[in-house]
DNA sequence: TTACTTCGTGTTTTATTAACACTAAGTAAA
DNA sequence: TTTACTTAGTGTTAATAAAACACGAAGTAA
């Protein structure tokens, strides 16, 4: 242990990241096409090496500028992926994020390793190099159990929404139905939501109620312990 | 993306390990002091380089195994620790696992990193090297939370326990009063104990009965989503 | 004016969780 | 051997939370 680290082989690090899109109909996902081998032209996620003087966090913020241009995400630590062979190069550990982001916020930025980048709708994925599948079947399920007893998916929404459209994004990550009233009930008790005042017109029919997420509001009760069960 | 993997500079990475014992009374975590520099006769969280061609799992049963000679037990993976300057002898990231045992089912070794090996009681943690005492914060809340909807608490007892016993676990863990009635409707209910048909004797009191994990049929009721709420 | 579409709202029923106290069995001491 | 002591073991009721359910209101389009 007094030998310098370096006397030691030493894996590579990688973070990669499962971004989750929503157009107000489905989930993607967020795929990059590789210019480069290994798994030249396969779809993979998004994801680089780690820097040396850079922390895991930072790591996954700038790999998401880069292929986004969006800051300030939310961003979850997923886990870490270590399986001897999961890279063909030699061993490459991956540390996974996931982050849930509104696309029509950004244009997409393809990047130089890249041939192109899409979003694929999560009941159309491509086949996927590395074991990136595996991640992402990790990050949807922990964003499906987190979505069950915390209201995390405003940032896939625009800022002012209506409950329907807060609804129908919650059915479409849990793929199951959800009772309106109930829905509506637990919400406005919660205190998360702020209402604008405002109504959402253009519709062909009644002028649904616009809501702002109170992310004040949301922190400070998180804290006291309060549970946001959906 | 192109140049060999060992062309970048690469972190070290460790796996550490929150090891929690539990002895009857209380619920303890190993330690190990420390035989050389950094935090040279500090009390830190066992642990190890990652060898290059080891699964991280694996690597955490390999420096479990030296230090209490136990296999096969209950393990899982909790984060990636990857502040910039967590190790001062350079870029460190450190894959937390925890776990849970049994003290009394093996001794301990300190081995030849270490002066010394102990078990601490919660209440009584000495300070710690590295980013330690963090990673064992986030290894209790997980433990907690766990145990709120999973019983995963049974490596820490004998093969055979009485009900009052696994009670008094859970109260320790969670460190809150259950009301014994409710408790063990909800665990006999389940399907998850075992009943052995023999009592514990020596006490002096009435003899209890003694039951085992059905992990049979807790793997079953698990896989189709059955929820153990205690 | 009428038809159409989605919005917005309360009450009842059911299920789950929490609260609660006494008798039974065994041991130890008088 | 009787009595006191300690923990084991057991059901019912009350309170709370979750689920089920239908219709008038507001706006748009024809």
């Amino acid at each position: 242990m007094s030998k310098a680290l370096s006397a030691y082989p030493q894996p590579s690090v990688t973070v990669d990241c499962v971004v989750f899109g929503y157009d107000g109909q489905q989930l993607s996902i967020l795929l990059l096409n590789r210019k480069e081998a290994p798994f030249q032209n396969k779809w993979t996620l998004p994801g680089g090496f780690l820097h040396v003087n850079e922390g895991l966090e930072a790591c996954a913020e700038r790999i998401l500028l880069a292929k986004t241009g969006l800051r300030n995400l939310f961003m979850e630590q997923l886990a870490t992926f270590g399986n001897v062979d999961r890279d063909p190069r030699g061993r490459v550990l991956s540390v996974g994020y996931y982050t849930l982001v509104n696309p029509r916020k950004f244009n997409l930025v393809a990047g130089e390793a890249a041939n192109d980048v899409n979003w694929f709708p999560l009941a159309k994925l491509p086949a996927m190099g590395f074991d990136h599948k595996h991640i992402f079947t990790v990050a949807l399920n922990r964003l499906r159990a987190k979505l069950t007893y915390q209201p995390i998916g405003f940032e896939l929404l625009e800022k002012k929404f209506t409950l329907t459209e807060l609804q129908q994004l919650y059915e479409c990550i849990l793929q199951s139905n959800i009772d309106k009233r109930n829905f509506r009930k637990r919400l406005l008790e919660s205190g998360i939501l702020k209402a604008t005042g405002l109504k959402k017109t253009g519709l062909k029919n009644r002028a649904p109620e616009l809501f702002e997420f109170n992310e004040t509001n949301y922190k400070k009760l998180s804290k006291e312990g309060y549970q946001f069960k959906i």
